[in-house]
DNA sequence: CCAAAATGTAAATGATCGATTACATTATTG
DNA sequence: CAATAATGTAATCGATCATTTACATTTTGG
């Protein structure tokens, strides 16, 4: 009994089926679902245990004990939801429209881990545990599909504009991107995106 | 006297000539460069005021006579000396290679007020400054500079992915990026450029 | 030369945060 | 129905931070 023993993590990580069933496996999804909310709308540095506490009602310790830290809630409520694969469905000379229209649905809909994520690679305390999964989960699987010279380096730039985006949209909230009208964000976007896909290499 | 009266700016922010005489204009640009440094290379949350009055051989206290507040220092150490000009400077088609050459300049020799303005972007405290300051004096610049459509959008996802760039090289370290061989990532980052500002808009 | 301002230093304040501890409540089960 | 674990709550700790206050030292000007 002197460890803090058992607990912790029995759910099978629900796949998408049963709803969980027992009270602790409930204030589990809760904290998970406000944590994604907070870190997507605040940002990692931005967002407070407390604030995630309070959005799932719930309390610190709980956090603690199911997740045992702050980082371990970031990486267990966004890494398994990042759904890369969706952004390469499809033809590569559709990349441009396709991501940019996933990013407009995905902020429509309530607030998604891909924009959580995007938000956290500015975080220094993060970067160890995300730069791998970057490396594997995103930079990897999108060089695949990119033809011509230096893909990794050219697949780091595609995500660079994406998080820079990402960054001059709703933490500095440019007014030059605010104040645009919704489809012409989204046509600069597609054709942006799509031109480092296509690549202009000399 | 109630005030905390005189004292503050008289210095006539030296254009470049003139070695700072006086006592308190010597730790004044100790503390302005120490503060530079430190935002340039752990970013302005990550960088406290004691780490910056080590650096200057100061103190706390003398940061805060002098510039008013944390943020107040970050504006003057970094927004006097932004030189949007030099990027411009120069045909538009040869854009891409020259801002990836002076990037590659800026880090050599010792950081830049450019890249710790570039990596502040991430931080909400500060977006309200830094939004007005870049609309004013890097986008509409910029903008002005670009044919086609959309030119503050577009301006703005150059900047993007400026801001993109040196979060993933710098704070992120992506492997992908910082063991590219040095020429192939100047290079890289020049033809990415050089696609965002030749647009390719439908 | 000496008051008075300028400059520099040290210590404390108040707030926030992640993490921990100790305790209360609820559910499980033998 | 107890007894035991699981779950939830409240209070606290220790550290860090920006900022302020109070005080000491140096420089300056009359």
């Amino acid at each position: 009994m002197s460890e803090h023993s058992t607990a912790a993590e029995p759910s099978p990580e629900s796949s998408s089926a049963s709803p969980p069933h027992s009270s602790a496996d409930r204030t589990r999804a809760a904290i998970l679902a406000a944590a994604r909310d907070c870190f997507c709308e605040t940002g990692y540095d931005g967002t407070g245990l407390r604030a995630i506490a309070a959005r799932a009602n719930a309390n610190v310790a709980l956090i603690q004990r199911y997740y045992g830290s702050k980082q371990g809630l970031f990486l267990a409520a966004i890494l398994p939801r990042l759904d890369i694969g969706l952004l390469l469905d499809g033809p590569m000379d559709e990349f441009g429209v396709r991501v940019a229209a996933i990013m407009r649905m995905k902020v429509e809909r309530g607030f998604d881990p891909m924009v959580a994520l995007l938000r956290a690679l500015a975080t220094p305390s993060l970067a160890p545990s995300l730069a791998t999964v970057l490396s594997r989960q995103v930079i990897a699987p999108l060089a695949a599909r990119l033809e011509g010279d230096d893909p990794d380096l050219r697949a780091s730039l595609i995500l660079a504009q994406l998080a820079g985006y990402e960054m001059l949209l709703r933490t500095l909230r440019l007014s030059e991107i605010t104040e645009a009208p919704a489809t012409a964000r989204e046509a600069v976007l597609a054709v942006t995106l799509q031109g480092l896909v296509d690549g202009h290499l000399v």
